[in-house]
DNA sequence: CTGGAATGTTGATCTGGGTCAAAGTTCTTA
DNA sequence: TAAGAACTTTGACCCAGATCAACATTCCAG
């Protein structure tokens, strides 16, 4: 049942493509050395969960490519996602020895693993990770904080379009492209995934997609792939006039 | 109509209020001494605004005591609160030069400010200053998340006691005091401040407050005094069994 | 292919919380 | 000590989004 390695890990860190972006961007030679020492790729297929919360975690790490999900739950169900993982994301909090989330991944996923232990030891010598971990630890609160106003102040069909504009840009940064104008892009998530990051029921979700649909501001091919045919329209129905930000 | 120095700022860091909370936690006395020469203090009343969200901001710094709020606004006047600084949290960011949010002192506040340019100088050479933001910038980003999933799932009532809940617990900590049983404290916001804070309107923050004390949940005297007779049996309403976390 | 999970769409109905409106309470400042 | 201004409560009504239900589509495994 196991695909054939849907995606093999990088060689070493020379050809890893969130060599310049991840906890190890500011890196030297030596310093990748060290981690090499105490790292491990380790492959998720979609739907796996990586960690479960409440477990004991003995690893941090980035995600190399696919997507993962951070999700917290109530005990009688009610599911609130809470980080959306993109490659060169940073998985696990140093100095923390149990999980406080589920996560998933949603693709087929690979991750760079460091051992915990050692990885925090390096981190006290050596200020270019710390460093670049309070950096990106900083970038993610800016895009909890942000998300905290499309929890708390959106319609369904602004979360909807904000959620669009996210993913958009992502695709831009990561792949090649502008984001303005035309793009197309594929939804990494379930409408239930969706739902859940949203504060949404699924319902909800499936008839503002339905919606934006009809109003041209996207079109769909399958149920999954988008094309979003002017991007600041889209950005008008988000809410957010412009405002950069958003998204490690 | 001054008052006459509402709360004066500590003469030095030895007795400091926040001494061993704050960024400077872990710093020795040279690297007290040296922050010393970028430091100063400042008064805000209740109401003031410190930063308006666009503004240059040429420093950073920590509540001494008191309470601000961070502040994310729409075009169209939505509002939502995306943090309550507290005494020890930090307010600005090492390398941003101008505020994405508005920051309010929402009671009489004093902050111990560090010229930002310096600081940040400081702080790659100084890894005990940089570690302790590093910690101090997971644990709000745990408390951004948490918030997360009350703002996309609890209900009113639900949100309202989890406010209730946070506040409680704050004063325990910072106080004295255990954090179950009897409690008793002062909210420090407004209902519309709450609002924000909750993603609600305040007349939904007034109502619900109004049935959890008819339902016995709290006594109010006056607007702002409360008193939580049994602290278990308000975090049941909070939707959250006990789970700890929470807060800076 | 085919029967059954997932996954997604759409409709009908209900309801929690928003909106609008009017009073009641404090707190100020004069 | 009075007259605002700011804050809070409460009521009446409404609507965006939840809930419940049926059906369509896609994706597999056998």
């Amino acid at each position: 049942m196991l695909k054939e390695e849907t995606k093999t890990a990088p060689r070493d860190c020379g050809e890893c493509p969130i060599r310049h972006r991840a906890v190890c961007a500011r890196c030297e030679a030596d310093e990748l050395e060290q981690l090499d020492r105490v790292k491990y790729y380790r492959n998720f297929q979609a739907g796996q969960t990586v960690v479960w919360a409440g477990d004991q975690m003995d690893f941090v790490g980035s995600v190399v490519s696919g997507i993962a999900t951070l999700t917290q739950a109530m005990e009688d169900g009610r599911t609130q996602m809470v980080g959306l993982l993109l490659p060169s994301d940073f998985i696990g909090r140093p100095g923390r020895e149990k999980a406080i989330y589920d996560v998933v991944a949603t693709t087929d996923m690979v991750m760079c693993c460091f051992r915990r232990k050692p990885f925090e030891e390096l981190m006290s010598n050596t200020p270019n990770i710390a460093h670049r971990l309070l950096e990106m630890t900083l970038d993610e609160l800016d895009a909890a904080r942000e998300w905290m106003l499309v929890l708390g102040r959106k319609t369904a069909r602004e979360k909807i379009a904000s959620l669009l504009t996210i993913i958009a840009r992502r695709d831009a940064t990561l792949g090649f492209g502008k984001a303005h104008g035309k793009m197309t892009f594929d939804l990494p998530l379930t409408r239930e995934a969706m739902a859940d990051y949203l504060g949404l029921t699924l319902e909800t979700v499936s008839r503002q997609i339905s919606a934006l649909r009809k109003d041209g501001i996207i079109v769909l091919e399958g149920k999954r792939h988008v094309t979003v045919p002017d991007f600041e329209r889209l950005m008008e129905e988000a809410g957010d006039d412009c405002d950069g930000g958003l998204l490690a």
